[in-house]
DNA sequence: GTCTATATAATGATAGAC
DNA sequence: GTCTATCATTATATAGAC
């Protein structure tokens, strides 16, 4: 989270804020991360201006050393970029800012939700083309999906954490990782296994009600 | 949304804050609710006492409308009363309010998730009786699965409309559902029929793997 | 660069008249 | 039941000394 020349008011007002913003969310008070940082709420001001401000360079800052880690991790599925950061104890407020940002953000959070479907369907096509993962009619639309489905169980979980069930992703990344994929794995697998349905009458029919819609460029073959 | 006699000012007020949270969050003011009702801010207090108590009442009314929904519509997949209440000019700002319960909301939202999660395992495990589905080992996982991706896919369209790529699911729940249904069907269909993952490999290589770490009860036949 | 002190605006909530 | 007027608190942001 911080080399050793970033130390300065600047970089500990921005860490403090990341860490502040990921525990309680974007209605902290600027007093609250001037406090953390141990310094005054005017010279938050002095270095970023606006709260706005602040919380752009804190986004800026957090995608940037998500990049870089992915960037190192080049091996394993991108899609898990949040789960692997969770693991390491000194990126756990990082992933929290993360996971909050993406469940309660507002522009930056689309501009990273982009770049996790677009990670999922460039792994997913490498995995396609490697045999490993079925053909789709809609790559994009399938990479949304997964995306979607890692979204909501961080939601499940936040959920569950506010009603006592389990750690939060917000609170304790690493465990809510942990406690996460410990219980999503198994339906998951399953879910990328063999899918849902126990036949592909569902799917049949719905494209053949498509066909008859737009116009019948493909048949049910091609998947 | 209102049964003829129900427009005292109370339930003016009631609506108002359930359309007002919907379209703009739960950090709207009193006073906006107040205005949108035509009455004074003063009055809201005097009905409901806090914002938190006026915040309890819309939840209250939204699950019960949803609830009385749900006992109409006994046919057709319970998952998607969300979807389906949203076809309902008159209940689109209610499901906008219920969506943003479900994102930012607090332990009202948990309850309403565990209702999702429950109302799908009763489908899921209705439609596995009849064959339409395949078993599962960890039935309530799955549930859980098909919720979250359902409710990451409501968090997807929020992002996107909010860089002006959609209509968003709190400001035109109707119009987003559709968007939605739009583009998530056939990958939702296609990911449900076949999953995702070209053979069995990876399932068997995790059961495996778990098999050794607790007790194997089961083999991959199971499933 | 960093502080104290303060301006300004908005919030949730109250008091009391009608 | 409904209002106007107001309080107390908190918020972001500013001014100016050091």
């Amino acid at each position: 989270m911080r080399s050793v020349d970033d130390l300065t008011a600047r970089a500990r007002i921005r860490d403090a804020a990341v860490a502040r913003f990921g525990r309680d969310g974007f209605g902290v008070g600027m007093r609250q991360i001037a406090a953390d940082a141990g310094v005054s709420a005017a010279l938050v001001v002095h270095h970023f201006g606006t709260k706005d401000a602040l919380r752009a360079a804190c986004d800026e800052h957090v995608h940037s050393v998500v990049r870089d880690e992915k960037q190192k991790a080049v091996r394993g599925a991108a899609t898990d970029v949040i789960a692997s950061l969770a693991q390491v104890e000194e990126h756990g407020p990082l992933v929290a800012y993360l996971v909050r940002s993406l469940l309660e953000g507002g522009e930056a959070a689309a501009a990273f939700a982009d770049d996790l479907v677009a990670d999922t369907l460039a792994y997913l096509d490498t995995a396609e083309e490697a045999g490993a993962v079925r053909p789709s009619r809609d790559r994009t639309g399938r990479a949304r999906a997964v995306v979607a489905m890692q979204v909501g169980l961080l939601r499940l979980a936040q959920l569950d954490a506010l009603v006592g069930r389990g750690p939060s992703p917000t609170q304790d990344p690493g465990a809510a990782m942990r406690a996460l994929v410990d219980r999503a794995l198994l339906p998951g697998m399953e879910l990328y296994t063999h899918g849902l349905f126990a036949d592909s009458s569902y799917l049949d029919a719905f494209l053949a009600s498509r066909a008859s819609s737009t116009d019948g460029d493909r048949t049910k073959e091609d998947v």
